[in-house]
RNA sequence: CGGGGUGUAGUAUACCGGUAGUACGUUCGCUUUGGGAGCGAGUAGACUGGGUUCGAUUCCCAGCACCCCGACCA
């Protein structure tokens, strides 16, 4: 991509009003624009990073025998009236007639809706166990968006749903998915805690969160530093201070972010739906299901809360918008040039700083800004030393590349 | 939904009871290139509705929007 061609523009200034680092920065940078509080609009290079978190997600939900599908985000009133969750405060309604009172609901979650499909399809224990999931767009009718794209009114969730013969079946499925969330937080370069926490709207039972440590967060978890054994204070009997339960060390407290939360579901749904099948006596079951959900919006928020610095986003190389950022400078535009030709036909995202007239100062504080990992700046002075000069976003070392 | 705050060019801001100034952006011209360059010219603005007043962008009220705290929640 030339920046010359890039849609966006880095702005000088910060947007105003806002103070949580993601919403400052991703809008400072070019990668979302904010239509309305908790709604936006992810711009082309927002999007690239939404790509490469959904791409990781995808391959750690294939990994685990998830099916990718796409349910609809319209849904009629009997899906959500069937367990009671019609009037859950934040189901925003429509009316699919003039004058008409609603009778659809604008997707907040699936499980009504996935497990009404999975009634026509599985019918045996041989249909057992199954996953499915989507990535897709949730509404919710938050009292109060805020932070940024950390609590939206509308967002990319992928949401997978599991279904078993048995508990015994589901938790070991769940403890796959566990093993699974921490392999796509890690690779997103998030240090995400297994966290115990309480079940809202969806479950009785205890559930659990993926919480990474950040001061914007709006969730307190007891943390123990040494196993890493976390619990939500809302459901912990902990308190700062406190021994963990697991390990006897010394558990801490901290703000946190939600970045992904896994459910044990039961029997609920399959029971409303009469979801059931036929066990290897003949005799008839309720299936058993879980559910999985992971914020991609939060993810890429969240990245941005734990790692940035004065001068902008340092992404991981894993979901940066581009692999590296190529800076052209007067006496260096023909290598330059030659080199993105060179990197793009090798298959590597590139963002290619063509500006003619553009100052070196403003060059790099866009480059710091966008914060692809990987400068590479072609320059008189570069050219002298022997080539290209490298330079890591994160530390700020730069070496002499030969060409 | 309760509390607090804010609303001025595209963006960020200043001043003001007598119709608004700056910076960045943007357009044109020239000069520039290792940390947000210079000169010149152009462009563009008071959230909405009421009230007070001779006169309101400024003061008051309401609405709306946004930010923050709380409640609620991925």
């Amino acid at each position: 991509m030339r920046f010359t061609q890039l849609f966006t523009k880095t702005s000088k200034t910060k947007p105003s009003g806002e103070e949580s680092v993601n919403a400052i920065l991703l809008e400072q940078a070019g990668f979302v624009y904010k239509n309305s509080a908790g709604i936006y609009t992810h711009l082309p290079l927002g999007w690239r990073v939404m790509q490469n978190i959904a791409q990781i997600i995808r391959e750690e939900m294939n990994a685990i025998d998830g099916q990718e599908l796409f349910m609809p985000a319209l849904h009629d009133k009997h899906y959500l009236q069937a367990t009671g969750r019609w009037d859950v405060d934040v189901v925003f309604k429509v009316s699919s007639g003039i004058g008409k009172e609603p009778d659809f609901n604008i997707s907040w979650t699936h499980e009504e809706i996935f497990t009404e499909i999975a009634s026509r399809f599985i019918k045996s224990y041989r249909d057992l166990p199954f996953a499915g999931y989507q990535i897709q767009t949730k509404f919710r009718n938050e009292p109060r968006a805020k932070s940024g794209l950390l609590r939206g009114r509308e967002f990319m969730m992928k949401d997978l749903y599991s279904f078993h013969t048995s508990e015994e079946e589901l938790f070991a499925y769940y403890d796959k998915a566990k093993e699974a969330y921490l392999r796509v937080f890690d690779r997103c370069g998030l240090k995400a805690y297994y966290t115990l926490a309480a079940g809202g709207d969806f479950t009785a039972s205890n559930t659990h969160e993926f919480q990474v440590v950040a001061p914007v967060g709006e969730d307190t978890i007891m943390l123990c530093r040494g196993c890493e054994y976390a619990e939500n204070i809302e459901v912990s009997k902990l308190t700062a201070g406190d021994l963990c339960v697991k390990c006897g060390a010394a558990v801490v407290s901290e703000k946190s972010i939600e970045v992904g939360n896994i459910f044990p579901l039961g029997t609920k749904y399959s029971k409303a739906f009469d979801l059931s099948f036929t066990d290897t006596e003949g005799n008839k079951q309720l299936v058993v299901m879980g559910s999985y959900g992971i914020g991609l919006g939060r993810v890429m928020a969240t990245v941005v809360e734990v790692s940035s610095d004065e001068r902008g986003i340092i992404w991981p190389e894993s979901i940066a918008p581009f692999k590296i950022h190529v800076i052209s400078l007067p006496g260096g535009e023909a290598e330059a040039q030659k080199f993105y030709d060179q990197k793009k036909a090798e298959g590597i995202t590139v963002l290619f700083d063509d500006r003619e007239g553009v100052s070196a100062g403003e060059k790099f504080a866009d480059a710091d800004l966008i914060g692809v990992p990987k400068q590479y700046i072609f320059s008189k002075r570069s050219l002298e030393k022997g080539g290209v000069e490298v330079k890591s976003r994160k530390s700020g070392d730069s070496s002499i590349v030969e060409l």
